[in-house]
DNA sequence: TCATGTAACTAATAAACGTTAGTGTAAAGC
DNA sequence: GCTTTACACTAACGTTTATTAGTTACATGA
């Protein structure tokens, strides 16, 4: 089966929210980004935000959905940290353009969208941190490192991969990740 | 001397930049933020775009001056980037709000605004590198390592230090740079 | 062949936007 | 006391915006 049209849609939207930002993209950008005029769009889809709530929900779920394997898998803990670079990884590379969105975007969504998307956040980071905690307690982590910034720290280094990604489309996944692990954990554990 | 009414008006418009965003936040938005007209701003500014271009151009080049004072300094190479971790501490606390547009609302600037932007950008990031670079060299950071990928994990983690930092007013400026310094630093410095 | 559904189009609408022009008023400078 | 400046206001303008309504062309399936 070939791509749906509000398949192509979404993703010249991505593409074009990221590089311009929501509210500075024009329905009539879009459309002529998929070669129809801008009233044709809504043959496709419902609404402009639509689009935005689709595109960030697909990949919250992914991230919950790959973070809930990761924590119901038998790894250690260490392993489970490596595990959360590696989705990172597959995940910027797979959604390329939308995952862009999720650093600064979420924020033109509208209730109760919004705070369904923060709720997936939330519970993501404390899951992470959760992953750190048990490090620490099995002395794989100093005693005296603040994980809470170690996530942030993480976290925000992940979340610019797809900016650093796409100057370097020499680099493959495998290698990536591998530096990823070096660069960010082992300042982290021990 | 008291704050002169621009300032304020310039305040307001970080912070409602920051949360909502440059193209979401009205001239109204900012007017009522301040307790007048939207029409009235205009005894003050000469343009909402003026407004984006002061509020990133004084920090831009508050970085810029930072970098360079830095670069000059005779500090060893190490030294210099547990510098740039105080740099970025301060200017994070200094500036608060309107730091945070430098992640991402830069976008909306006009040429040739943009390009003169994107050109102080490049440069630190340049500087930035070679201290990176210079530490590789006298064998303070590992053979193997990537520094591009160093230097961009480095400098996300500092651009969100904002959001970071927001949530945790409570911590002292010391402490936090001197926990930064262990998490970004540690998995570099050998 | 006819009916149906898909998906494009043009035209129009109502709201929001940044900005300009013109006006009033009170304080400051001569 | 007169003039000027500073700074607020209202009103309006021209654009741009997302979205709806109504129409047309074409392909599919009965």
């Amino acid at each position: 089966m070939e791509k749906s049209k509000k398949q192509i849609i979404k993703e010249a939207s991505a593409k074009l929210f990221r590089k311009k930002g929501f509210n500075a993209t024009s329905m009539q950008d879009i459309a002529a980004a998929v070669g129809i005029k801008a009233a044709s769009l809504y043959n496709h889809i419902g609404s402009k935000q639509e689009l935005l709530k689709e595109l960030l929900f697909n990949i919250a779920n992914a991230f919950t959905s790959g973070m809930n394997d990761i924590e119901a898998s038998t790894l250690s803990n260490i392993e489970k940290l490596e595990a959360l670079i590696d989705l990172h990884v597959d995940l910027t590379i797979t959604y390329r353009d939308s995952i862009a969105l999720i650093t600064g975007e979420w924020v033109h969504l509208e209730e109760p969208d919004l705070k369904n998307y923060l709720k997936l956040r939330t519970q993501y980071e404390a899951q992470f941190l959760n992953i750190l905690s048990a490090c620490k307690k099995s002395k794989h982590i100093d005693k005296n490192t603040n994980i809470e910034l170690a996530l942030y720290s993480i976290l925000s280094s992940l979340h610019w991969l797809y900016s650093w990604y796409n100057k370097n489309k020499g680099v493959s996944k495998i290698e990536l990740a591998k530096q990823l692990k070096v660069t960010l954990l082992k300042g982290v554990i021990i």
